[in-house]
DNA sequence: ACAGTTGTCCCGCTATGCGGAATAGTCCTA
DNA sequence: TAGGACTATTCCGCATAGCGGGACAACTGT
């Protein structure tokens, strides 16, 4: 293992990285023929963190997440400088628009949503905060990578194999580029369809005080409901990401 | 340390659960002191874990959380067996009293929010999911409390020193005693202003198959809004308390 | 410019963590 | 009901990973 790292808390932190909303659930051995250890050091691990309640064992012998993870989430987003700056924005935008209301920052080729207000239609719940989507396809995705340093974007954009998600998916590069280009002349981007059929979202940059886009506000809904009040939504996202960026220093 | 367990992932856990909403960002020589490690035990464990992504360091040089646990939070939920049976039901009970529902378990002598729904009338985020509160002055907590098997609740009561947070909270145990038998008599809980000054929740009771209490549901306002229609506030968390409980295989 | 404090890195030492194998427990099927 | 398949758990010998003290570079405040 390189210089200064701990093999065993880099093992712990992948075993605690298999459990996903998708795959909740894990046996010992099935985990250890997943991440390739043995089964004795992964039984030592879950332990480990069954002992610390970031994880918990269920009664048929399986482990999954404890509660500690909740408090680890409460610490996530106040940290990042963002939450105080958006409270009052998004709560406008939530209201104007009547649509669910996101912001999301970029990691590698994903958008991770950090903060979200809902829709009083919506039936999701916040055990989907946190989702992470593809940056290609998603309104905010769009809007990161288009307001992107271009050093970050080409680096993300080179070699990328763009998985289609529905048929108005995007997925060749040159094709990416032209909508990123067209993002970047008129300040917001539109995901129609091509995350999931039926919805549309609109998204605009949050810019810091350094002028460097941090993260990205975004509008999602039914395309029925977007496309009835399109320019009011559009004008209402641009605005309150610019109101948010004016909260974290931007001048621009 | 104890046979099958590994210190440097009980450290990592240490270290991982410094970080909580009240106190999101630290440094080494700060985490070293508070957790009585050496700083270059505590700046290994550091390192690991911001190349696990688990943490990550800023500019300053101090730690946060990040982003690979909004993915370990999405997974806590899903795989309490308790999320799909809830989405409709919780649902309902925010659109008929157009107030934030939400939905607690027990860890020790605190309630976990591990789902929540929020009124269209909130400013809060769901950055505030995975709160937990004192179970001893939240209507959640003393449903949870009420309606626990009686050796978990004893051992939670016993020489339990019941902190104040208003003037309104219960600060004695034989109190306490004595209005969980009142909540287990009419079904449901409440918190007057115990918690907090102004606000009022609401809860009742949600059982598994086996008839065991494994979570509380509940409806939460200002004092004003709830008890302009707390009848109909208190029928609809009794109502869809039972929904839930049923849609988890419970016949009583 | 200097003192104080921090984060980072190095090194010798030893206790921790590893993995293979054995064992106990559970579930399913004939 | 018994046996096979598969799991989670435990043990033990071995060796290297992780420890902590201390040095050093960088930063901050006066």
């Amino acid at each position: 293992m390189s210089n200064n790292r701990l093999s065993s808390v880099a093992n712990a932190a992948r075993v605690l990285k298999a459990f996903t909303a998708s795959h909740p659930s894990w046996g010992v051995t099935e985990l250890a023929n997943h991440l390739e250890l043995s089964k004795s050091s992964v039984h030592r691990i879950l332990s480990t963190l069954v002992d610390s309640a970031m994880l918990e064992q269920h009664q048929n012998g399986r482990y999954g997440v404890g509660l500690a993870m909740f408090d680890l989430a409460a610490a996530a987003p106040t940290q990042r400088g963002l939450h105080e700056a958006l409270l009052l924005p998004m709560t406008e935008l939530r209201n104007r628009t009547g649509e669910t209301v996101q912001v999301g920052v970029l990691d590698g080729r994903q958008v991770v949503y950090v903060e979200r207000l809902d829709s009083p239609h919506t039936l999701r719940f916040f055990a989907d905060m946190g989702r992470r989507n593809d940056a290609h396809c998603t309104g905010s995705g769009k809007a990161l990578l288009a307001f992107a340093a271009p050093p970050l974007r080409d680096r993300v954009l080179k070699s990328w194999v763009l998985p289609a998600r529905t048929a108005h998916t995007i997925t060749s590069v040159p094709e990416l580029k032209k909508q990123l280009a067209l993002i970047r002349r008129r300040g917001y981007s539109e995901n129609r369809h091509e995350s999931e059929i039926g919805i549309v979202s609109i998204a605009a940059p949050i810019r810091d005080a350094s002028g460097m886009t941090i993260a990205a506000m975004s509008v999602a809904g039914p395309a029925e409901r977007i496309d009835a009040q399109h320019q009011a939504v559009t004008d209402a996202v641009i605005a309150l990401s610019r109101v948010t960026s004016s909260r974290l220093g931007y001048t621009g």
